[in-house]
DNA sequence: AACGACACAGAAATCGGTTACAATGTAATC
DNA sequence: GATTACATTGTAACCGATTTCTGTGTCGTT
């Protein structure tokens, strides 16, 4: 059923059907009449491929990010789609796994479909090439790949750990455990800096043998913290960098028959919803999520918008610090 | 930088490039390796809208979901994004945020995008004509929609409600609040029908006032237990047929002092992991979240393989009641 | 009545690939 | 050496829309 079909069955010749489909006021009110009516009559729906084909482009964009399963991603998920509702385009979502090959793949899927912009959290530092060679704008979300110059929206992460390893160490702790993330990662990086900056500055040494890095899922916040857990003498305070390594945490935690905040004190980073509910609730850091993707949204528009002239532009949102019951003096 | 670009460059026909491109074996080796070479070099990509163009179809399924950030339907997502992507598909993902406007014009969307196939969890009753009458293949995860013929993947909610509702009564408890999904979608209608079904096999008469409806969310959660717990006399039990609703239903609990299991006895549905580092942890029905995206996506490709001449696959998938600490005898 | 201006509709080119068909070249057979 | 079979490459039609250009008809003006 295609453009032909419709202006046969009106009696007119395509260009005619595809005026009134474009809204082109130059068309007679009878008629686009005739036209509209075996429009419906046929229930046609003018192939977005050829359209897209036409104009060179298609009113979606790609979305990359790294775990589909982690609530922060799928806020910020949420966002991008609600934006890109907002703006009439569609989102195709991508989930890379950590998995540099799978970006890779994922990258190559886009740039072949003719994507009109991608958003990524980027997991390798060779993410996009392919797409900066098409010029298809790219907006990094959450995590930056050093030397590459687009547009970005981050979280200070430093000031995050900073303030929360701070909190802990004003409670009085000075042995702090970190569970940390992949270093090869912008986010596993700036935590990790702004853990130690807290320590220095309050004059505690960095001891390697507290930290611990692990993936950025539940396994890895268990497996860190098991480690630390397992030190002695063991840290009086842990303090996680994700959400998902949180709940590691907490069940490695659980599972020796340790209690919080008695026999040691949890930060986590990322606050969820249901940590208020945990018992004690749980002290965290709360990233304002659902504005890194909206913001990252935004960014891609107004660069689809505006070309490629307009100034990259470097968004970094500010870290939240939660005080719950977690974190309390260390026992003595 | 077309396709035409790489003949020149290689000094062959475009057709020549094309069937390189498409792995065809009947091109001498020298010619192919001239024709990979001019594309690496000048980093050629077939478009993928020209491509679609022509085979009239997109290796692109569409999703649509009622609530992305549910983790229920991000496994769901994670689980089709999987099989898609094992498939060499992408999947275009919709968020109808259970709004039937939304979500029609996001079936008109995908209807025009001509995806190959949509997987939809339905939130109206007239969801998909569009992509009916163009023979898009449909298949329904988690709801359903009655009386439209389509190949489903659901969970037996009917058996879920029922252990979770029978389970408590065989505890003692008689008077067990249900906090209830909207009954305009099956889900909500077939975890009531459980509810009642247990009740009456017992010899328990159905109360209406302590059955109270609100939306798929915390707040819905949130909003029908607080008119529970303020009953007199109170519920000595409650069940929440939906994860995000359990957990509004705790905090409605937590808000009132009100202790589990002691004052008042909770089961959930669907499982969660954070569900057992809650205190007391939480007794609920786990469902097979993951394989019920899963078996939609192989049902979807199956379909997309074998034509419409396969008969329809109705699959339910059985519920699993996870007893932890959150429901005991109620006190007396 | 003749002319030009204008509004409207249609024919045809176009987007970037794929593929049926034609053309060419090469090897095998008589 | 001529003929045939087969392998390889090239030419051109096609997918379904949009849009430029061209043609026709209507109206107003002189």
């Amino acid at each position: 059923m295609r453009i032909k079909d419709v202006a046969a069955r009106a009696g007119v010749s395509v260009a005619t059907v595809s005026r009134v489909l474009n809204q082109n006021p130059r068309v007679k009110p009878h008629l686009r009449e005739r036209v509209l009516q075996a429009m419906t009559e046929m229930d046609y729906r003018p192939s977005g491929i050829a359209r897209n084909m036409r104009n060179q482009s298609a009113r979606v964009i790609g979305l990359i990010i790294s775990d589909i399963q982690n609530p922060f991603f799928t806020a910020l998920v949420r966002a991008v789609e609600d934006v890109a509702y907002a703006n009439q385009y569609t989102v195709l979502l991508c989930n890379s796994d950590e998995d540099p090959q799978k970006e890779q793949l994922y990258v190559d899927v886009l740039s072949t479909e003719r994507v009109a912009g991608v958003i990524i959290v980027p997991t390798s530092g060779d993410c996009c090439t392919p797409l900066l060679n098409r010029h298809i704008p790219i907006v990094m979300a959450d995590r930056k790949v050093p030397g590459l110059a687009t547009d970005s929206v981050t979280l200070d992460n430093v000031a995050g750990a900073y303030q929360a390893t701070a909190h802990l160490i004003s409670l009085g702790h000075r042995r702090i455990g970190l569970v940390g993330a992949p270093l090869h990662v912008s986010v596993g990086r700036e935590r990790r800096q702004g853990y130690e900056k807290a320590l220095q500055e309050h004059g505690i040494p960095v001891d390697e043998t507290t930290i611990r890095t692990g993936n950025f899922k539940e396994s890895g916040g268990y497996g860190a913290a098991s480690e630390l857990l397992g030190l002695d003498p063991r840290p009086t305070a842990i303090f996680a960098v994700n959400n998902l390594m949180t709940m590691g945490t907490l069940q490695a935690i659980h599972e020796r028959g340790l209690r919080i905040p008695h026999d040691i004190s949890v930060i986590g980073f990322d606050d969820m919803p249901w940590l208020p509910l945990l018992v004690p609730p749980l002290t965290a850091v709360r990233q304002p999520t659902y504005q890194i993707g909206a913001e990252a949204a935004r960014l891609l528009f107004r660069r689809l918008r505006e070309g490629p002239q307009k100034p990259i532009e470097t968004i970094v949102l500010q870290p939240e610090l939660i005080t719950r019951g977690s974190a309390t003096a260390p026992a003595r």
